[in-house]
DNA sequence: CGAGCAGTTGATATCGTTCAACTGGTGTGG
DNA sequence: CCACACCAGTTGAACGATATCAACTGCTCG
């Protein structure tokens, strides 16, 4: 598990995904100071209209980007996995526009957004990689609302599940199968469905023989099929993107 | 209008509104080269999955982000205005994952992304005032992404006339009222409807004494009533941000 | 053992789609 | 200057996907 690691490996591991980092960079990051910090599955780690002056690193669990209407109906924005930071967007944006919260019990490393700043202004190569993060996240977020407007309940589901088994480092291990850390009313307000709609596209997706399920474990049966039944180009995760050489 | 303007002066003032330059900063922005460009209605700056060398810089006219299903179905991710860029994104994601395509006729100031990526780099407070603008982009949409999975259609148009007010320059000036630039199908793809609904939709926003039309100008007829069906926080287009004093 | 919550299932209601026809501007060529 | 074509907008009727409501099952935890 990724918490077998001491948070700052795992922090300047998560960054050189995206920049080759020089020893600066990585002594910089190991510099910077951060607390360990706990949060119960359905807490709430910003909250929208907030101005957070901290910024969490997930070592373990997940949680979700969310939103909120008028009338108190939810859309899930994103999920959040270990290795990911909270908020990033924070650096720059004083007021938040969304909730996060947790989804299931969390263990975070928690920077102060004014070190955070530093660092990315002061080392231009890390900076570099939190802003491609951001553009990521963004890029998924696009995807979704694709998702959400124009595909059918069945399409929408299946994508999800697909996003989940590109993401999820233990997919694909264990006969292509996977934990889904979430309910299925989860699952509906992440893909603008209700839960009753989205079990009855479960079941559908069991009955067309793409998955098999036992209770949120999934696994996927037919690979090829569910892909192409989801509409899932993993273009959008931006995978291939290259470790960038930074040049200043 | 804008295009009154030396495009150098509009870039520089765009960049501005985000964060405080100085000297050798607004120096660097005027130094970078760019070359005009015409693009007819309809006609693509930038197609999913192409990797693009140059980033268009928006002086008049309309733009929208966009991305197919597989079946064709459209989805409008979000307008570009003038005093916009089209992709800024793609100054560290070699690949595009949505297409950017010209909804009006459009002269944009063209610049090379290596040029850009290295005034964002060199002039750290102008690649700041850049990032926070791919920030402000990606909360734009969620706050989309949320209109469309969890609001109806009356709600979701509404909204759509609401962000448009807020962000285009002339509205509000005379009579309350602006042009929209898009048809209504357009506005279906933006907001996950038919366009037949969106016709029905804009004509019950009409008869509930909201809004008053005739063919694209839309009058603002009551301003609150309006804000409340729409379910309109502005919150989202980040106004509010102050202007960062960049302190490295 | 009981409470509570996720999941499941059925019946009915509704919002939005689809298909099709028609209207009315606008621009173009004769 | 008229005729025509074309396209956005408009309207009606029927259909269908998804929501809503309600009841029931079966874990899991205290």
């Amino acid at each position: 598990m990724i918490t077998e690691h001491a948070p700052a490996d795992v922090l300047v591991s998560s960054i050189a995904n995206r920049v080759a980092l020089d020893d600066t960079d990585r002594a910089a990051i190991r510099a910077m100071p951060f607390r360990l910090r706990h949060y119960d599955a359905r807490t709430y780690l910003l909250r929208q209209g907030g101005r957070p002056e901290h910024c969490a690193f997930i070592l373990s669990g997940f949680a979700v980007r969310q939103k909120l209407t008028f009338m108190g109906a939810r859309q899930i924005l994103g999920f959040l996995l270990p290795g990911e930071f909270s908020d990033l967007q924070q650096l720059f944006l004083s007021r938040s526009d969304h909730n996060v919260q947790a989804l299931t019990s969390l263990e975070v490393a928690e920077c102060a957004i004014p070190d955070l700043q530093h660092l990315a202004m002061s080392r231009p190569a890390v900076g570099q990689a939190l802003w491609i993060s951001t553009l990521v996240e963004a890029s998924m977020v696009r995807e979704n609302m694709l998702n959400i407007g124009r595909r059918d309940g069945l399409t929408r589901v299946a994508h999800l599940l697909c996003e989940f088994e590109s993401r999820l480092p233990e997919a694909g291990l264990e006969d292509h199968g996977y934990d889904l850390p979430m309910t299925q009313e989860e699952i509906g307000d992440a893909v603008g469905l209700t839960a009753v709609h989205v079990n009855r596209t479960l079941k559908q997706l069991e009955a067309e023989g793409l998955i098999a399920r036992t209770r949120r474990f999934v696994r996927v049966v037919d690979r090829k099929r569910l892909l192409a039944r989801a509409d899932f180009d993993p273009d959008y995760l931006h995978r291939d993107q290259p470790v960038f050489e930074f040049a200043g």
